[in-house]
RNA sequence: GAGCCCAUAGCUCAGUUGGUUAGAGCGCCAGGUUGUGGCCCUGGAGGCCGUGGGUUCAAAUCCCAUUGGGCUCCCCA
């Protein structure tokens, strides 16, 4: 082949004027969610160093092991961040902001990216919100970032969701049940999928996420962690869930929702929908008290969530939930010759600080022509002039929908556009 | 990494058992109104039928490969 077609990437995928419009309008609700709930925006690099995914991601997870970007220039290693808290837990130490005393309450929005195949709900590039409350020990903050997550689908009328919960515990205790799942699936090994049979040495924990039909009937039986919690865990989960129930934020227990890194303790939970396909997860997140510790600070407790902004549009999508499409144009400025499209575009500026939205035809095409562009805009006035009208500085102004029209000057064309 | 499905105009799709010059609707451009949109009428532009090879007198149609897309498993948001 002598030319190459230049198209995106796989998995990368273009937001054309029709797709920014939802974009810019979800994620000015989901800023006016972090607002209220006074978390403050956090922007971190889109590159980060690969030793910070690492170490915070953890290696053994697929995300390290097999789906960073990752390159070297000279003797640095960048990876493209393919999730967020890392790389917040990063700042957090290096700018020291545990010296700013209190709760630190960040929230963030943006591209990540991850070297996965495609597929509905999944992009190599795909973009999350979340948020994260670090230096919070307490249940409280749990709950609160919860009743956060929750708030941004309520705010966009998506009901049909399903809150699951859990609690991870402490390493200890997770050690412990861990050995407990390994000797409650060893004799069953024969039984389980091949997929699980692999991870009975390597983490017994990620059996309980199986889907495979043959998994199931033998994890109904399987201890559940819950059970090997110790009681400063037990309590802790308990008293999340009271306050979830006192918020009002429906919820489930699931004793084999589990998070497979290892700084991720205590609670766990995620958001699933029946209006996605089998990527079902809406978003999720979990108490991860000692991942600043692991990459290099001070110990502190911390609490986030993360969501997908694409599962979210398709979601809303599913639901035919009306999002607002491009703003039309005030004023088209339909013009005949050249000093008068000269004019017009003199014009606008005037009219614009004014407030007003208004546009012209950039081709010197027909008045008919310009007419059914303004139409097509769906402008809501025409301000049509020719080489009478700028001699007469009378011009003619029609009101699109009514398909009314009349001669005016400019000062009065604009008092009036501006009374409606 | 594994499996299944798909590929014809900008978009959505027809295209019979292989058979002349590949079609429709929508959209786009223009004319019908030499300065007026939506409805209507007329005309036009726009396709190497994803790409490469094979079978055949003849391929959008059959076969192989390849690329791209969709979906599922895995994993995750």
């Amino acid at each position: 082949m002598s030319t190459t077609k230049l198209t995106t990437h796989h998995g990368m995928v273009d937001l054309l004027p029709e797709d920014t419009e939802k974009w810019n309008y979800i994620e000015s609700v989901i800023k006016d969610v972090a607002r209220r709930y006074h978390f403050q925006e956090i922007r971190t690099p889109i590159m980060e160093p690969t030793e910070l995914i690492a170490r915070g991601v953890g290696q053994l997870t697929d995300i390290v092991s097999k789906e960073m970007f990752a390159f070297n220039r000279g003797d640095d290693q960048y990876v493209l961040r393919p999730e967020g808290t890392a790389p917040v837990a990063r700042a957090f130490i290096q700018h020291h902001m545990a010296q700013r005393g209190g709760v630190q309450r960040l929230f963030y929005i943006g591209p990540f990216f991850r070297a996965e195949r495609p597929q509905k709900g999944r992009q190599r590039q795909f973009h999350q919100f979340g948020a994260e409350l670090i230096g919070a020990k307490g249940a409280i903050a749990d709950a609160e970032i919860i009743a956060f997550m929750m708030e941004v689908y309520r705010r966009f009328g998506i009901e049909n969701i399903k809150l699951k919960v859990n609690s991870v515990g402490n390493p200890s205790s997770r050690a412990a049940y861990k050995k407990a799942l390994y000797e409650y699936f060893v004799p069953l090994q024969d039984q389980l999928s091949d997929i699980s049979r692999n991870r009975l040495e390597s983490n017994p924990m990620r059996i309980l996420d199986s889907k495979e039909e043959q998994d199931q009937p033998l994890k109904e039986k399987a201890p559940r962690i819950t059970d090997y919690l110790e009681k400063e865990s037990r309590d802790h989960y308990e008293e999340v869930q009271q306050h979830l129930k006192q918020l009002g934020i429906p919820f489930e227990t699931d004793p084999f929702l589990v998070r497979g890194l290892d700084y991720y303790t205590e609670t766990a939970f995620e958001l699933i929908s029946p209006d996605l396909g089998s990527q079902d997860a809406l978003g999720g997140g979990g108490r991860y008290d000692l991942l600043i510790e692991e990459i290099g600070g001070a110990p502190a407790p911390a609490v986030g969530f993360a969501c997908g902004m694409e599962r979210l549009l398709i979601v809303l999508e599913a639901l035919n939930i009306e999002l607002p499409s491009a703003e039309p144009p005030d004023v088209y400025f339909v013009t005949r010759g050249a000093p008068a499209a000269k004019w017009a575009l003199e014009t606008m500026p005037g009219l614009r600080s004014k407030g007003l939205v208004c546009t012209m035809d950039y081709s010197g095409r027909s008045i008919k022509a310009q007419m059914k562009d303004a139409n097509r805009q769906q402008a809501r006035y025409a301000i049509i002039a020719g080489e009478q009208e700028l001699e007469e500085q009378i011009f003619t102004f029609r009101d699109m929908s009514e398909s009314t029209e009349k001669k005016a000057a400019m000062a009065d064309i604009i008092s009036e556009i501006c009374q409606k």
